[in-house]
DNA sequence: CAAATTTTTCAAAGCGCTTTGATAAATCCA
DNA sequence: TGGATTTATCAAAGCGCTTTGAAAAATTTG
């Protein structure tokens, strides 16, 4: 049923069921019950494409994320950020639309999608160093927050991001009170923004503390648990091998993990580990007790802090760019203890 | 730009502009390439709900997932499904839309969207043993496919599932013929009609060889590495701890491990794990060699077929509905052996 | 070369909604 | 009670596209 028929049904005007529907003061109250009665009993919901063409508004906001040829894969981190972004959005009314855009392609996407309209504002996901989606998104005045940063950008943008340097800063330093020396780092892809911050982090706390960094103790890769497991098998395997690790996930910390038990050295005591924990609903830190020291920032709480800044920017598209820096806790775990003498 | 302007700036009506870009035979060869030229150079690209609205096709389909309130959690498969569905929808020029639906409002939504109108065609996660949904679904004329299926379910439905009774039941015979008599499961949530299946394909296994079931030795939960990690700690603390384990994760088998360890238990030889592997993107089994023996079948490849399968409903939807069966593949890792004497 | 045919272009209607500007009905005030 | 206000309703236009049915232009035919 269109709204034709159920005004012909009730023998009013189109204007003024779509008004008594839409909450606007004109109409007679007991008309607003009719109508509203009516509408529910014939199951009438407006048609989502008329409706956006009338209005301008598509009441859909947009999440692009990359998706590469070479490293196929979507990152486990976006189904937690969709989750809480998607409280905010279905709270006010908002349908998802998925993107995924195969590098290279980004420029004609983002075109494409300004020029069909169909989102009022979309999420970008995974920014690298120099994004220049973000600039090209600026040129287009489609409202935008990015899930992250992008070093090289000058441009003002919104963003919500977590502290990256600050979370690998601390938790080198702890390691180094701990009396670690030789600690490792085992990162995500360097051109990632997060991984480049995170690796800023680390060289800053050894730099202050006198420690020189060693290139064999620096690996980037896609955060898979065979990327941790791998590269930590190579260092342990060189003549002075790391007493400590830094991972910037779960999995690639459970990949180190295994090269641990492999070599026959103990987690905590033989060697160290302290890895970033998005708190991933199905890949917890442990129970209640966290397997793994850990960097925690909860993916899920960014995805609803951004999804309420893109909503804000929608409604008002005359404000300055929003940020938003989030802090990560330090969570203490079994994995960490005294560098061994 | 709009159609009409685009009309205007070429002299043209537009009627010949539109089917010169839709590939309509009747507009000369000439006047194509001169609004197709002036389109690429203006950036023309049609407003997607006009063009909606104008032609009763949306071109977008819905991803529909179960957003429960007790157990929140979007499940890590989702997102390799979606890479994989990507693929299919995208070359047919589909956009993709979430919906994350809470539970109890199951109904409710599946009859706006339909009325709305904003998707052909949806793909359901999660089916449970019992699913309301395709009931409604059928009843509301919406292609849809289901990934995955729902046993108590009788009327016909479109689905693409994994063979999970089959891959089960040839899991518990390795473990028996290895010698196996006391193996627990580690499973998903029973009411998920995968786990069901999964439970099934056990118990047949195991009363083909004669071994009565034992409750002690059955866990069904969400799958999180803290439920593979207590169930087992508690199993391995019985008075007759099972010898091998059947894990529905990878996520649950690295729990399991985590448990091993943690009583000294060498895996593949004091005690053997076989695990479903979903050949997730970024928790692979290892690397070449795989850690766990597992019963694999490539989430992403389903998602594929289920995207081709819903496209195809689409555009004949008088078809009767179609299904598609995937066979597990059995892999030989490191996480088996001959039951200790 | 006019008539018939084919090819190419166009004006206008319609998709289902919102919203403007006008009108009818109800209420107010003197 | 009649004019001024306020309240409630409506007809029609418009959002940007496709598509129908008609007209104009080009081509063919006898």
């Amino acid at each position: 049923m269109n709204l034709k028929e159920l005004a012909e049904h009730l023998n009013l005007s189109q204007t003024t069921v779509s008004r008594a529907l839409n909450g606007y003061p004109e109409v007679k109250e007991a008309t607003r019950l009719r109508v509203e009665a009516a509408a529910r009993a014939n199951n009438y919901t407006p048609n989502g494409r008329a409706k956006s063409l009338a209005t301008g508004r598509t009441m859909t906001v947009g999440h692009v994320i990359p998706l590469s040829k070479k490293h196929e894969m979507v990152n486990p981190v976006f189904g937690d950020f969709v989750t809480g972004a998607a409280e905010s959005f279905l709270a006010s009314g908002y349908d998802l639309m998925l993107s995924l855009v195969e590098d290279g392609k980004e420029e004609e996407h983002y075109r494409t999608i300004k020029a069909r309209g169909n989102v009022d504002g979309i999420i970008v996901h995974g920014p690298r160093m120099h994004d220049s989606r973000i600039e090209l998104l600026n040129e287009l005045e489609l409202p935008f927050v990015v899930h992250g940063r992008a070093t090289d950008v000058t441009t003002p943008y919104s963003w919500i991001d977590m502290n990256n340097f600050r979370a690998f800063c601390r938790a080198t330093e702890f390691l180094i009170t701990l009396g670690h020396k030789r600690i490792a780092l085992i990162n995500g892809l360097e051109f990632m923004d997060f991984a480049h911050r995170r690796k800023l982090g680390y060289l800053t706390a050894l730099e202050s503390a006198g420690i020189k960094p060693n290139h064999d103790y620096i690996a980037g890769g896609e955060m898979t648990e065979e990327h941790g497991y791998s590269n930590a098998m190579k260092m342990l395997d060189l003549p002075e091998p790391p007493t400590a690790f830094l991972t910037s996930s779960l999995v690639i910390a459970l990949g180190v993990r295994r090269a641990l038990q492999d070599r026959n050295l103990v987690m905590g005591r033989d060697v160290s580990i302290i890895t970033h924990d998005d708190d991933l609903g199905y890949l917890r830190n442990g129970g209640d007790v966290p397997i793994f020291t850990a960097t925690r920032s909860s993916v899920r709480e960014a995805g609803r802090l951004g999804a309420d800044m893109l909503l804000d920017m929608i409604a008002n598209p005359s404000d300055t760019p929003k940020q938003h820096l989030l802090e990560a806790d330090m969570i203490l775990g079994g994995s960490t203890g005294p560098a061994p003498i």
